[in-house]
DNA sequence: ACCGCGAAATTGATCGACCAATTTGCCGAT
DNA sequence: ATCGGCAAATTGGTCGATCAATTTCGCGGT
């Protein structure tokens, strides 16, 4: 009579490649067997196979592409890569505003140069709103809408997905050092003036103004967080 | 912010389920018909079906238990997620290196303010192996191993991980276009120097030259993968 | 009315097969 | 020697089928 072998639970065969790549002294670069070899060795069907490696390529340890074959990543066999929450309790608030200062200015260049009329009409209503913001909260998120929408101009939604990358470590890292004297901001709150240059010097297409006042921005930010520097 | 996937074959089938959602009325926690029932509808095998299935719950728009059936989740959209796979099909080649040379020179320039002794030593090993590929998937694979290096160096966590955000849609992205030549990188190869100057710049802690080099280095890459700009 | 049990329903997981898309490399013609 | 084209190799995607795990529900007995 024929019994069936016990199949591998699908972890169990996640486990298994990370196991053979790791065995078989793959390093990053190279290719591993086909498809239709590893489901000999390791005794699990292509389904379950490609399943396996889908879940790798998603963890970015091996990228693939049709007719070439399958290869490892640069960077290893990858225990927890770019998990959020791992981020934002590693990341210190120093690390976070040197990663800003470096992204965001490079960003407003790019909303300098590629900034659609609409994009600007839309900036300047998330401009307005911070300013119409009253409570710190209110603010806190207009502000944030603000940024968001100057990543938006620049008509590159890989440099707004890093914008957002940025931004949710941003949010979940804890600032408690936050010291408020009045219950809103007011009116002649630096910030307010920092955002109308920023605004102004991407209205008028000049790329090497947005990016001096995006880092002055962050520049008087930084100090309110943590004193002069 | 809904980031649509573009109607590519596969992904035809989670746009025709989200349809069937919607244009059927479900609201949230209402139960959907079996599959075997909803294939016949869509016109779908189960296994596309499923996978379509598998990305909804994945976005959390659905909710499912083997023996109870499928349901609409609380929060209708399921906003956000970006996924990464959804990236590397929008974004294209010229996106993508405006992206890396907003990002890349500042992480250069963080670099050489912050390496180390022993990232400066590892940048070196780094460019050691890429001069000494033997074969342009070996030098590929180098060359991502020396940029990631530079990333690391800037002893940031955050920065690298915003690095290997853009890293992984590059690998996704730039597999067209480039035509070589010869079977190896030349030992004159432009790159080579390239990668000198930043290590030089970065072991000197010249922010600035480090910032340049960087520059140089992807505008000269740009240029081969484009032609003169 | 209550309880228990088993059949039906439903999703979960895997398998083998087929075809499509892409890259690579060999082989023949010029 | 060079170029073109075609066949092989390889991953991508889909399909129908089978079995397992879990829940629901009805039906019969007490």
């Amino acid at each position: 009579m024929l019994l069936r072998p016990e199949p591998l639970e699908r972890d169990d065969a996640i486990a298994t490649l990370e196991a053979f790549i790791a065995a078989g002294g793959y390093r990053p670069g190279d290719r591993l067997p086909p498809e239709r070899e590893l489901i000999g060795r390791l005794g699990v069907s292509r389904t379950t196979l490609r399943k396996a490696l889908d879940a790798l390529e998603r963890d970015g340890a091996i990228w693939r592409h049709v007719g070439k074959g399958t290869f490892v990543a640069a960077h290893g066999g990858g225990a927890g890569s770019g998990g959020l929450a791992d981020l934002s309790r590693q990341v210190t608030p120093v690390q976070l505003m040197r990663a800003r200062l470096s992204l965001e200015p490079a960003i407003a260049r790019e909303a300098a140069i590629n900034a659609s009329d609409g994009a600007v009409t839309r900036l300047k209503l998330a401009q307005d709103r911070c300013v119409e913001a009253n409570s710190w909260d209110d603010y806190e998120a207009q502000d944030d809408a603000f940024h968001r929408a100057v990543a938006e101009a620049t008509g590159n939604i890989l440099l707004l997905s890093l914008f957002d990358h940025l931004n949710q470590v941003r949010r979940a890292v804890a600032w408690k050092t936050v010291i408020r004297r009045s219950n809103r901001p007011p009116s002649d709150h630096s910030s307010f003036a920092e955002h109308g240059a920023l605004v102004a010097a991407i209205e008028a297409r000049s790329h090497a103004a947005a990016h001096a006042a995006m880092r002055e921005h962050l520049k008087s930010v930084s100090a309110r967080l943590f004193g002069d520097d």
